[in-house]
DNA sequence: AGGACGGGATCGCGGACAAC
DNA sequence: GTTGTCCGCGATCCCGTCCT
């Protein structure tokens, strides 16, 4: 099947199904449901297999089957029932799952072929707000809980902004855009976080915006040369996690003295970092989520 | 100290069944 | 048909123990 060697806690399967740790082991031990390696201590480990099995089985238990049920299902039963409950309604979540044992498993094909099949019945900006943020949002837990390494959020993100790149590329195709207002998108220094400005950017030439996309960590000194080329400018970022709290104001006066001189452009952020921050220096303003801020255009 | 284990107590739910 | 009781199931909470 694969030769991935990665190993769970009973901790991390109960972080990635929403099953608490005792009901496993309960399951475990009623229903043979696993058969986990024990090490010297008589910790627990399983394999990605567990953990696709624990995924279907929590799918089809939060769907409503007892565990009774489906624990006297074969492994193909299992797979052919949820395929059958797989409905509009379910498959945001479904999807999820499949997309979240793609990223474990570091298997590419799976998160394209889940693609696929959220593409039949579904816009591009449905599946990034219905599938690809949640998503996101899970990782972020996950990253508290340490059940996730970097190296799998490396791997996600990058199929993702595959995405992303290609979404944006026909979108560039497809734009017509009047000069009057510009749109000028970037990440501060340090930020690397880039799904979240590259989807701005996709929404904003699905509008027509004429957009300029500089990237990531980008110094504000290189801000000033766009000014000098367009009337009216507005500036947009996001941040995740630069810059810092602590010097966010700071960066915000800077940006004011020395990059927002005329009264025509605007900078608006987005971001985790300003969620709890409301701006008071004129021009600038924060947004609580994208669709807060499309509204504003 | 913190994490994991496993056993026991308890609670809510629903099905089965009998009595009215 | 409905009401009341009983019982099993699944989940959760709590506690004591063990190990690093």
């Amino acid at each position: 099947m694969n030769n991935i060697k990665s190993v769970f806690s009973v901790k991390d399967l109960e972080n990635l199904s929403g099953v608490k740790a005792h009901t496993i082991r309960i399951w475990e031990k009623r229903y043979n449901l696993f058969s986990p390696i024990r090490d010297d201590n008589n910790i627990r480990s399983y394999n990605t297999d567990d953990l696709k099995k624990i995924l279907n089985i929590s799918y089809l238990n939060n769907f409503g089957y007892k565990i009774s049920k489906i624990a006297k299902l074969t492994e193909s039963e299992m797979v052919a029932l949820t395929q059958q409950i797989y409905s509009e309604k379910t498959q945001a979540s479904f999807a999820i799952s499949n997309l979240k044992f793609a990223m474990f498993n570091f298997d590419a094909k799976l998160f394209h072929s889940t693609y696929d099949e959220l593409e039949k019945s579904k816009s591009f900006e449905e599946i990034f707000y219905d599938v690809f943020i949640p998503l996101l949002d899970e990782i972020g837990f996950l990253w508290q809980t340490e059940t996730l390494k970097p190296v799998h959020e490396h791997f996600i993100s990058s199929l993702i902004r595959q995405k992303l790149f290609s979404e944006i590329e026909k979108a560039q195709k497809n734009v017509n855009f009047s000069n009057e207002e510009v749109y000028v998108l970037y990440l501060p220094m340090h930020e690397i976080h880039e799904l979240g400005i590259m989807f701005v950017n996709y929404l904003l030439l699905r509008k027509n915006k004429h957009v300029i996309y500089l990237g990531e960590s980008v110094p504000m000194e290189d801000l000033q040369e766009v000014i000098k080329y367009y009337n009216k400018i507005t500036f947009l970022s996001y941040f995740t996690v630069q810059p810092e709290i602590d010097n966010l104001e700071s960066y915000l006066f800077d940006f004011k003295n020395s990059i927002l001189k005329r009264e025509q452009d605007r900078f608006y952020i987005l971001g985790k970092q300003v969620s709890d921050y409301h701006s008071q220096i004129p021009g600038i303003y924060t947004f609580s989520g994208i669709q807060a801020m499309l509204m504003t255009l």
